[in-house]
RNA sequence: GGGAGCGUAGCUCAAUUGGCAGAGCAAUGGACUCUUAAUCCAUAGGUUGUGGGUUCGAUUCCCUCCGCUCUCACCA
């Protein structure tokens, strides 16, 4: 790709070939000002009933511009079909009714940008047709498109079957992925569509959307190890940010009690199918709500999603087909855990060394190591994953959360070793994680001490102490609920997409070699 | 970071035990004023990801490096 080969080379010499007698016809390659007044969708659609006969008894005039995604010409005529972003439409051009202009059109190639005006009509086999009355050509492309474009139902399955494949093209050159594959548009639509959703939703119920930092001097919000950056006339070390969480939380103690914020958190993690290095979060928190409320809220939300995104509360996602419904599970996580490992009695809730020794059943090599230095509350989250995440397909409420593993989260009045948190787990993995707040600055302040202790003791994944946020409490957070929802995962499952890079415009990946 | 796999023309893909690297589409020239993957005739297009090795001979076997995919670990 970054070496380009003979034929490349003949290509694009011969579209910039073109270009230049563009030039010389007194047409610029790169030129400006032609203003399209239609779309080519919403005349096909708002047409749809016209038969020859109309259209021939009240002409109808429209003029369109977009880019020749098909090209089908003869000596003295074509038919092209130009898209923009509505949709695709075919235009037929004549050298009769274009004279000279039509000189201009032959040296046109798959992938340039046109302007037409024309006439409607319907050609032999049926379909509407603009009859060019003008040609402009707008923009010259010195590069061919990856593949041929096709309009057809018999040319979708060509050009699906010759479609731009390779996976590494597709991410590096987004655009192209985009101009040769109908799907990947559709899935990105949708991710729009869902984020789109989402904020009307929230606003509907009285939600200020805000913008905190992205960049902070303390790791706080989440366990994840952070990037750094550095901002130069400070000489300050920055973290790029983890999670919005306690800005959040200081704009519910300002008094904005139901705040959302749908924006990229950063964490210098492993990268897979599921993880991408900045990913798009919604945080959102509303006062005098319990985690309760959030699971009836979380429930609508997203059964509404499903409806506006993907047309259905079932939604088809790989081999498995979820249930968008209302009236998801709901079950404790110790539950959960006893309900997968029968050797487990209640009692061995509060024995750590009988949780440990069960979490390392099995265990070789260096993962042992990790099992080795957990605490209570952290053994019962590891036996969760073990046991329990993945055999979670259809939405499922994982709640009782242990207090070591939810820092942030309010202590159960009945039982203070678990917190009022709940996991939402969908097809084998967390989509929203929220909690009934920690707003009792006592409590959270040793909340802070056990993570600043266990960074001592090695674990890289800890908050900082955040002094501040400490000092916001005591000036009073009031009950509190906030939860977070991993958009792309959540356009993953409403775009049956397998990987997180494919809800993503832009993934990262390595850099090319030279 | 560990493990497995992949990389051939602009795009999609072939290539027998290791024996002259091919096809369709795109491109170029020609015919064609209702096509729909337009059709027909002809032509051109390759350092087989990179560097090395084995061999009379490597797309094929071995090693290095680069990139991607899946997977494990970390995490969401």
């Amino acid at each position: 790709m970054a070496e380009e080969g003979v034929k490349e080379l003949e290509l694009f010499e011969q579209r910039l070939a073109s270009a230049q007698k563009w030039r010389e016809l007194g047409a610029n390659p790169w030129g400006n000002g032609f203003r399209p007044e239609h779309l080519a969708g919403e005349i096909l659609f708002a047409n749809a009933d016209q038969t020859v006969e109309t259209l021939e008894a009240t002409p109808k005039i429209f003029s369109v511009a977009g880019r020749i995604v098909a090209l089908r010409p003869f000596k003295n005529a074509a038919f092209i079909v130009i898209q923009d972003r509505s949709g695709a439409i075919q235009v037929h051009l004549k050298q009769d009714k274009l004279g000279d202009r039509y000189e201009l059109f032959k040296l046109c190639d798959l992938g340039d940008f046109v302007g037409i005006v024309g006439q409607l009509f319907r050609t032999r086999t049926g379909e509407l047709t603009l009859a060019a009355t003008r040609f402009e050509p707008l923009t010259k492309t010195l590069r061919a498109p990856p593949g041929k474009f096709a309009k057809s139902e018999a040319g979708q399955e060509f050009a699906e079957k010759n479609a731009m494949a390779d996976t590494e093209q597709r991410y590096r050159q987004r655009y192209l992925d985009l101009l040769a594959n109908a799907d990947v548009r559709a899935t990105f639509v949708k991710r729009s569509k869902l984020v789109q959703f989402i904020r009307r939703f929230l606003d509907a119920r009285g939600y200020l959307e805000v913008e905190t930092p992205m960049m902070h001097s303390l790791v706080s919000g989440a366990a994840a190890r952070p990037f750094r950056t550095h901002h130069n006339t400070l000489n300050l070390d920055l973290y790029m940010r983890i999670a919005p969480e306690l800005h959040l939380k200081r704009l519910v103690v300002g008094g904005f009690d139901r705040v959302y914020e749908i924006n990229r958190n950063f964490r210098n993690e492993g990268i897979s199918t599921r993880h991408n290095p900045e990913f798009t979060m919604l945080e959102f928190y509303e006062a005098y709500a319990t985690y309760e409320d959030l699971i009836a809220l979380t429930e609508e939300m997203l059964a509404e999603a499903a409806q506006a995104v993907a047309g259905s509360t079932t939604i088809k996602y790989g081999e498995h087909t979820l249930q968008f419904g209302r009236g998801w599970k709901r079950i404790p996580m110790w539950e959960a855990i006893r309900e997968k490992v029968p050797s487990l009695t209640d009692k061995d809730r509060a024995d750590t060394d009988k949780l440990r020794a069960v979490a390392l059943e099995g265990v070789h090599g260096p993962e042992r190591k990790g099992l080795e230095g957990m605490n209570r509350g952290e053994l019962i989250g590891a036996l969760f994953e073990k046991h329990v995440e993945d055999t979670l397909i259809q939405p499922t409420f994982v709640t009782h959360f242990p207090t070591e593993i939810s820092p942030l989260a309010r202590r159960n009045d009945d039982d203070p070793t678990v917190t009022d948190r709940f996991e939402l787990i969908v097809a084998q993995r967390e989509i929203a994680n929220a909690f009934s707040e920690l707003n009792d600055p006592i409590d959270q302040k040793g909340r802070f001490q056990s993570q600043v202790e266990a960074k001592g003791r090695g674990q890289e994944e800890t908050m900082d102490f955040d002094e501040d946020y400490i000092r916001a409490l005591e000036h009073g957070l009031p009950p509190t609920a906030g939860e977070g929802i991993g958009i792309d995962r959540l356009a993953m499952l409403f775009t049956d997409s397998p990987s997180i890079r494919d809800v993503i415009l832009f993934p990262l990946l390595k850099p090319q070699a030279k």
